[in-house]
DNA sequence: CTCCTGATCTTGACGCTGTCATGATCATTC
DNA sequence: GAATGATCATGACAGCGTCAAGATCAGGAG
């Protein structure tokens, strides 16, 4: 037995404990069900656990089926990259809308970003490089990233305090401050119990001033 | 032939191409040797394409030689990303002392690490968290990592107009912005040219005031 | 209805990986 | 000079991503 694999998924008619007891033949919705499954994996088990054959297992598919909806494994990551930008935005807009002025506005928004961060640590490492150097060849999550983006955009032009300078460069100050922040925090390099604070959120707060 | 490996290395009296022409069959410095390989391994291929076989082939020796120097392939990685914090703080304390006033040298530390950043992406991309979970696992790593971090507080602490609140904070704050915008500019989420500028030293020295 | 076509899913195979178990070689100490 | 521990090599194994080829199904054309 030089390959084969044993067993990598269930027969059609076996009940797997993950996420699907098969339909006959035919999925029907398997791409939104891999990419469900690929989340799960990765907050389970971290990235670079993460491994397309498991991915399959866990949606109850062979190890091949996911080749028809991704040209390969990259793809299917970015895909669930891309979905994550698009949560972090509107959980930053969410956050933001509950804040009286501009200036808290864009606080808010900061705040979103890391707590984001500390909720889906490897979920953000996907989203930022986990994809080695085809990072920028996937046109949807570009597109998500640099919207998500424009929410720290909008918020920091807002703030006439802040985009003293030429707006854009004052927007990236932001956004490379909380990034920083996120990055730091979920490598474990800083820890907030360090500075007597209990999480994250905390941190965050008391830092964006 | 079910494994076997083929052609691992060359045999003990032939001459490859990369790095070592062996020794008889002891090799005397192979753990310096080995990181050596890795770090230029790393720069060539990125730490995605990065295996311990490929490091020892490099090094002209067995796939199981480096197992009696580091405990498996995370333990080399992190004596690599080890030299990368010593480096760093060295290049930064080097590019401090040539500022005239304490406001410079905090200036200056924070564009040394994002100038190292842009100089070696893999190997900075490995100093935090290349190694998923046991980021935090290696003493010699974290020592180098703190002390690397010290140099930044010590900056900071330097400069009274930043260290108005509690001086921790402040320099977490000034190591965070640095740190995301090493980040945002070693993955592509930002361009220099964006901003009109050449090179992220340019926008480092803009965006550090 | 039958037949065909294209989409979907599966299985086989290959070379690569990290690492365990075991064997070979060497330098050093008794 | 023999023994011993450090150093290095080879065999083997399971897991990985993915190419190639076969099986199964759904839908439309005749």
């Amino acid at each position: 037995m030089t390959d084969s694999d044993i067993k990598d998924g269930p027969g059609p008619s076996a009940a797997p404990p993950g996420e699907a007891a098969r339909q006959p033949y035919h999925h029907g919705e398997l791409r939104p069900a891999l990419i469900r499954s690929a989340r799960a994996l990765l907050e389970e088990d971290g990235l670079e656990a993460l491994s397309l054959r498991a991915v399959a297992r866990r949606a109850g598919v062979s190890r091949q089926a996911p080749y028809h909806h991704f040209a390969d494994k990259h793809a299917l990551l970015a895909a669930v990259a891309t979905e994550g930008f698009r949560e972090l935005a509107a959980t930053s807009l969410a956050r933001m809308q509950q804040a009286p002025d501009a200036r808290a506005r864009l606080n808010a928004s900061g705040v979103a970003y890391v707590v984001f961060a500390a909720a889906n640590p490897s979920l953000f490492q996907l989203m930022f490089g986990g994809l080695g150097g085809r990072f920028n060849q996937d046109e949807a999550l570009n597109a998500a990233r640099k919207d998500a983006f424009a929410v720290i955009r909008a918020a920091s032009a807002d703030v006439p305090a802040v985009s003293r300078g030429t707006p854009d460069l004052s927007a990236v100050a932001a956004w490379a401050f909380v990034h920083g922040l996120a990055e730091l925090l979920n490598k474990g390099a800083i820890q907030p119990r360090d500075f007597g604070l209990a999480d994250a959120e905390a941190l965050a707060d008391q830092l964006i001033r």
